[in-house]
DNA sequence: CTGCATGCAAATAGTTTGCAGTAGC
DNA sequence: GCTACTGCAAACTATTTGCATGCAG
């Protein structure tokens, strides 16, 4: 464990505060850039590789989880569940489900994390289209 | 349905189908410059443009599968299966699992797609490290 | 003081695209 | 022969990194 060291090294800025308290008071999962755009209008002159480089640091924390895509997105519910992207617009939804089912299934080697993703059309934009 | 409209426009080039067959035969799960790579050899002059072009088709076809990452790679098996992602070699791995439990649980909208990644070690690093 | 974190800008990596020539049907 | 497909290279986008400065401890 050297968890202990490492975190005491870690500083607590003003950034890396209003960049994770964003990502909790949001619902939906935003890119970088979307968190950049948001945070700097509380924290004016925020340059978006400080944003990169904390949002790296709460992913390794493991405070934050990233969804790989076209573009990365972040989010901060690190519990095990899915996501639901519609084709779109784009948008993210979470899915509760049980990971446990998923996870004993896999032998080839000692899962630390899971992640699901769905695909499809959302309801909203099925009734419109 | 277009589909048949659509798909009487398509060419069957010696590209296209030496990548589909790359993809084929091999076991693992290649990036867009392996698959360049690799298949060059068969094919000199091959550039990396078309690989993409014709994997983004293939997809779009439905006949291969994109898993998204850092880098994309590329996966022929399209039956419902998810992968494990080791952390240290960064080897992928297919895991047969029953996809519709889980999307049975959807009910944002309607699930055209499922993928599910597992992130660990496999067993191989584990004895070496 | 010490040195980690920041802002800025330049660099990188992966992928896409415009164009002129080539080749499938 | 028509036109989609290719190779090449330039363009784009998302992300990372180097460096001088600033602020916390």
């Amino acid at each position: 464990m050297v968890t202990n060291k490492d975190n005491n090294r870690k500083r607590i800025t003003p950034q890396r505060q209003v960049i994770l308290n964003y990502l909790k008071e949001v619902e939906c999962h935003p890119t970088a850039k979307e968190i950049h755009e948001n945070v700097e209008e509380e924290l004016p002159g925020l340059s978006l590789g400080t944003v990169y480089r904390n949002l790296k640091e709460l992913v390794e924390e493991g405070k934050i989880q990233k969804l790989s895509g076209q573009e990365d997105r972040y989010d901060w519910n690190c519990g095990p569940h899915g996501h639901f992207i519609c084709k779109e617009c784009e948008e993210v939804y979470d899915i509760s489900l049980n990971c446990k089912n998923l996870i004993d299934k896999v032998e080839v080697g000692k899962v630390n994390s899971c992640k699901v993703y769905f695909y499809g059309v959302c309801k909203n934009c099925k009734d419109k289209g």
